[in-house]
DNA sequence: TATATTTGTTCCAACGTTTGAACAAAAGTA
DNA sequence: TACTTTTGTTCAAACGTTGGAACAAATATA
């Protein structure tokens, strides 16, 4: 009982005399094999309670039918959505996918890298850690000839395949919506600007402002890594401030939701006296009170794109080197932490 | 450029005049070959970007270092937790992991079972869906005679290894708590009894009533999906029954926000007029207001564990053939949903 | 010096599947 | 009837690695 031996095509072909390589060809639904061996071949096939050796066939075919993800983590309503889309999209087509949680460090990024191309997967799909800034290994993946398509965090520079949403564009409707509601004076608490979304996105602010002009205060832009408690730090330094912001644009929701917190702390009334808004619209967003306006990524659309984009790597080959940016349209969700009524 | 051919074995042992088993040994560490020839090989491995071929020493071996882990979704703070710990543990054996989501639909469940067994993983760990009644699936990974490892969410008439909390004790902790917090006529929003955790956690509930001599009314017992849109359609279901509750357990944290947010509409005072606890330690209970008191689970340790039991099953192979359960203590977080100071 | 042991390597078969070439038999065309 | 085409199958090699058996050379033991 237990390890009994495995049946394998062998069996099959013992079974009805056969070769192996007619059971194969049975299998593959091969053109020249009759239509009496197929139905013989499955239903022993059946019988024996034969699963085809996926590492042989992918041995041999050269292809594992494996796809690599590397996310900074399953934990967040945004990645596990692409995460979702992703894997309908390409289980349907016979691929499975190893998820790796980079948790934002580099090293286990580059680790991970190394892992999946190890298991030679036929393709790997990455949203960068906040931390790296370092793209050897990601030149290592397109030096190995296999696709690699970036979503969220990415970066041109490397010229693959790029899937997200227009950061820019976002702050301005995010700012445009602000001022509509008599904001003069809005502060910004921003990614890191090494990274390529954090930058557009203090871009788009600064635009904004000017387009709006309101003037720019470098003491209102604060760079961090956007956690809950970096919210609450940055906030509580802005509050400190002789002319105090009367909005604040934050560029991720869980930093939003600090700031709102300390403001609820100390009875700063939102949005009236300061309002709010966030990014990503975490679940959570609309649950805190006050609900948290923010930005709609489309997190479910991103995820298909990067699987189709992926996909239409591995089947037009070499066809197309040229970088492929798809870039889609943000939303604004108004709730009660900026809108004035 | 791009799909240069790759580096094998071969090509070093060409390099060097050797073999491509001398190889292969050196490369393994193998104490008969000499440590000249090691050094001259890993030398040239590195020279010519050598990556050996995961797919064809698998296939050798009979082992594929892959884990498939089936979870019914990584968002959740309970299941990427687990999972981290997993990883952590695994990868540091050299294992990778296939995760795949379940969504709570047993179809998928039942696909993902096969496709993990058709990639050969060397294992499953998995945690079931909630739909899940019928355990055929999970027989066929037992008669594979691989290692299935089952944590939270799991059957013992399997026979297999069990990691989780004793559910039956944290029904004893909240009904204690809010007995102690002057409470009488507790309500339980209970998960389908067919799952095991939550039949334990509703004898719990029955078993700690009467141990403090109260009544059990079947009017106050539901049983959901814990949804956060169950928990609000039965909280007002709660609210039209003539004697209502005074407090309501809740045997998910979703569904219990869906409850609290009922209450806060209707302006019902939590907790003095209707305490409510939920369970899991899902971040949102500690940022919404009120703050929801909940069962923590420990998923930390419950991952390292699980991680555990999958190597020493796969180690000692079919060395001990028992079962192995391992049931963690529950902790109570007292937040201001019960709380009556 | 003859024999036994150790050391370093090669040889070969295997893991399970796939695929093009080869081949015989059947069917179609002249 | 002779020749081409089609159909169904077998043959053999390959994918890249591994590991036991075999073997020769070097070293140790008697």
């Amino acid at each position: 009982m237990g390890t009994q031996k495995k049946t394998t095509i062998k069996d099959i072909a013992n079974v009805l005399g056969l070769t192996p390589s007619a059971v194969s060809k049975a299998l593959n639904n091969h053109p020249r094999i009759s239509e009496k061996t197929k139905v013989s071949v499955q239903q022993v096939a059946k019988n024996l309670n034969y699963q085809p050796n996926h590492l042989a066939s992918a041995l041999r075919k050269g292809k594992s039918n494996l796809v690599g993800v590397i996310i900074p983590r399953a934990n967040s309503n945004f990645f596990s959505a692409v995460l979702q889309s992703i894997e309908d999209v390409l289980h349907e087509k016979g691929y499975n996918i190893i998820i790796s949680q980079s948790y934002e460090s580099f090293e286990k990024e580059c680790r991970y890298i190394d892992a999946l191309l190890f298991t030679q997967v036929d393709g790997i799909i990455a949203s960068m850690a906040n931390e790296t800034t370092d793209f050897s290994y990601y030149e290592k993946i397109k030096s190995k000839g296999i696709p690699l398509i970036l979503f969220d965090r990415g970066e041109n520079a490397l010229g693959v395949d790029y899937i997200g949403i227009d950061d820019y564009k976002s702050s301005h409707l995010i700012v445009d919506h602000l001022v509509s509601q008599g904001c003069k004076r809005i502060a910004h608490i921003a990614g890191f600007s090494h990274t390529r979304i954090y930058k557009n996105r203090i871009k788009g602010y600064e635009d904004a402002l000017e387009k709006h002009d309101l003037p720019l205060d470098d003491a209102l832009v604060y760079e961090c890594k956007l956690t809950k408690q970096n919210g609450r730090e940055i906030m509580e330094q802005l509050l400190e401030q002789p002319n105090r912001p009367d909005a604040v644009y934050v560029a991720g929701d869980y930093a939003a939701l600090g700031a709102l917190q300390v403001l609820k702390e100390k009875n700063i009334s939102i949005p009236d006296e300061i309002a709010i808004v966030g990014f990503g619209n975490e679940p959570f967003t609309s649950l805190v009170t006050p609900s948290i306006t923010t930005i709609e990524q489309h997190s479910t659309e991103i995820g298909r794109l990067t699987a189709e984009a992926f996909l239409r790597r591995i089947e037009e080959a070499a066809i197309p080197p040229t970088l492929n940016k798809m870039i889609l349209e943000p939303e604004l969700i108004v709730r009660d932490s900026s809108d004035k009524k």
